[in-house]
RNA sequence: GGCUCGCUAGCUCAAUUGGCAGAGCAAGGCACUCUUAAUGCCAAGGUUCGGGGUUCGAGUCCCUGGCGAGUCACCA
């Protein structure tokens, strides 16, 4: 059996030493128990009040060594903030004051008693009679000035990265904040959160590649979850008007600044609702999550000023094709013709299966990284929504809208397909695109035929990417620096 | 998966045309009783991501593998 200490590295042998030491003064350097009076920022408000505690007692990780001879200022951050702590040679007794200097670094978690005063420099600070080791760290911290920059430490490492780099942490705390503020208007709004199966016999509810297993007992293929849609709008035929699920879903595809293969998504369904309601609850989410998150509703991402104040724009995305490049998707509604004409106009679009996923490539390429205002995109090609009631009077296009900010799609929402033989007809669709050789294509899903035939009433539903409207709330441009634990590449 | 770029001390970074692998911080020693990236002095720290090749000589050039980043494709 190898020894422990055989396992480090030269700097944490040298830390371990410090263990060593203190285990042989009779010091748990790993003691079971800590005492704190007072969080460092609730301090630093309490003095900045004009109230003085007395003694108290803090705790901390030691993040900076100031030593002159027989005096020592250390900075302390915990969860709250910072602190800075004296130790006089002459307040703890020359003994206590040696072994701090000795066996004390920076990283270990350590517990402070004594007075607050404010130095010739005027930084509070707390004066110590008494300094206690909480946690010894053996592995040394990320440098001080420079911090952490490396991306894989970062991420594959995240308690360095959110040790040394506070405006990570930041991040997270906004994104707690944009959850939260989300849940709480689903909930006051009377939506009711649930939890439907992440593992699925059938895949479905969206457009995508999924990740499959197997479950042993079962001698069966089993599928992670792309969507939770097709499970929530069956809670609708079993009459709940409105149901909502926050979840991870899964997704077999690429890696890169706004794509994961597991990421959160929120849906909500409204029965006796449609596109014009999800529209409203679009706008009031990003009011609410925008003031919880930064407290305004102008907000800086990148080099973009956006004002998320309602109501948001709308437009057609005939509209906005026709705009950008002169194409009009109601005069070439047909996948030769639009084929041609794009050849005609010199288009840079990659080859598509049929009509409507060539209408999605021409937008997201021409038309998406212009459309900076939070803008609704409506009258989505009916082909690509699948499970979107048709346009009354032109079954072409779904009811449906894309919510576009900055550039990117933060939300798709639909009036809901309810008429069982139209989805039905829509799955065989899916059938035949698979066939053709679409890997993303709908699995046909006669269970959830069933619940529609039981009759779902006429519902709006929604479903948004909270990654990516926590990228946009807390200006980061890589959806790895909003999720803690991002896979990575390869 | 394609293309481009990167990987040097625990961390942040240097190293000229292919010519002794360096600095700051951290850690070790010494000095210093109001510091703020404390300061001064001393000493130490390396499989230059792995493997192979060219060369008198490779951190540097070539091949190959690994891990990342950017970008394209796919997608939210």
């Amino acid at each position: 059996m190898p020894e422990f200490i055989d396992t480090l590295d030269d700097l944490e042998r040298d830390r371990y030493q410090k263990v060593l030491r203190l285990r042989a003064r009779g010091v748990n350097p790993y003691p079971l128990r800590s005492k704190r009076t007072h969080p460092l920022a609730d301090l630093r408000a309490l003095h900045e009040r004009g109230e003085d505690p007395g003694e108290v007692t803090v705790v901390g990780r030691i993040t900076a060594n100031r030593w002159t001879g027989k005096i020592t200022f250390v900075d302390i951050r915990d969860g709250t903030g910072r602190m800075q702590l004296f130790l006089r040679q002459d307040n703890l007794g020359e003994e206590t004051y040696k072994h701090f200097l000795k066996d004390y670094d920076l990283g270990d978690f350590v517990q402070a008693t004594g007075t607050l005063f404010v130095t010739k420099a005027g930084e509070l600070t707390v004066t110590v009679a008494d300094i206690q080791m909480l946690s010894k760290a053996v592995a040394p911290m990320p440098e001080k000035f420079h911090g952490l920059t490396d991306k894989e430490t970062r991420y594959r490492q995240r308690y360095l990265d959110l040790m040394v780099n506070e405006e990570v942490r930041a991040v997270f705390r906004a994104r707690q904040r944009v959850l939260t503020a989300m849940r709480a208007y689903l909930d006051r709004n009377g939506f009711i959160e649930v939890e439907t199966p992440a593992l699925q016999p059938l895949y479905g509810g969206a457009l995508a590649k999924p990740f499959t297993t197997y479950h042993n007992e079962l001698e069966r293929n089993l599928y992670l979850r792309i969507a939770d849609e097709l499970y929530l709008k069956r809670l609708l035929v079993g009459m709940f008007e409105r149901v909502y699920e926050i979840s991870k879903d899964f997704r077999n595809e690429g890696v890169d600044a706004t794509h994961l293969p597991e990421f959160t998504m929120m849906e909500c369904y409204q029965a006796f609702g449609d596109l014009s309601d999800m529209m409203k609850v679009v706008e009031d989410i990003f009011v609410e999550c925008a003031m919880a998150a930064q407290g305004k509703l102008q907000i800086t991402y990148g080099e973009h000023e956006v004002d998320l104040t309602p109501p948001f724009a709308r437009v057609a995305m005939r509209d906005a094709i026709l705009e950008k490049t002169g194409i009009d998707i109601y005069v070439d509604d047909s996948f030769e013709t639009l084929n041609a004409r794009i050849e005609e106009k010199n288009l840079r679009v990659e080859p598509q299966m049929n009509w409507g996923k060539l209408v999605e490539k021409v937008f997201s390429t021409y038309v998406e990284p212009t459309l900076i205002a939070p803008t609704f995109v409506i009258d989505f090609p009916t082909e690509i929504s699948p499970f979107a009631k048709k346009k009354p009077g032109d079954a072409r296009v779904a009811e449906r809208f894309e919510i576009y900010v900055a550039g990117a799609e933060y939300g798709n929402a639909f009036t809901e397909l309810n008429d069982p033989e139209d989805q039905w007809q829509r799955f065989m669709e899916q059938q035949t695109n698979r066939a053709r050789g679409d890997a993303e294509a709908q699995q046909m899903d006669d269970d959830y035929v069933q619940a529609l035939k039981h009759g779902l009433p006429p519902t709006g539903g929604l479903g948004m990417g909270v990654d990516r409207l926590t990228m946009l709330l807390t200006n980061q441009h890589s959806i790895r620096d909003v999720v803690l634990y991002p896979q990575l590449r390869n």
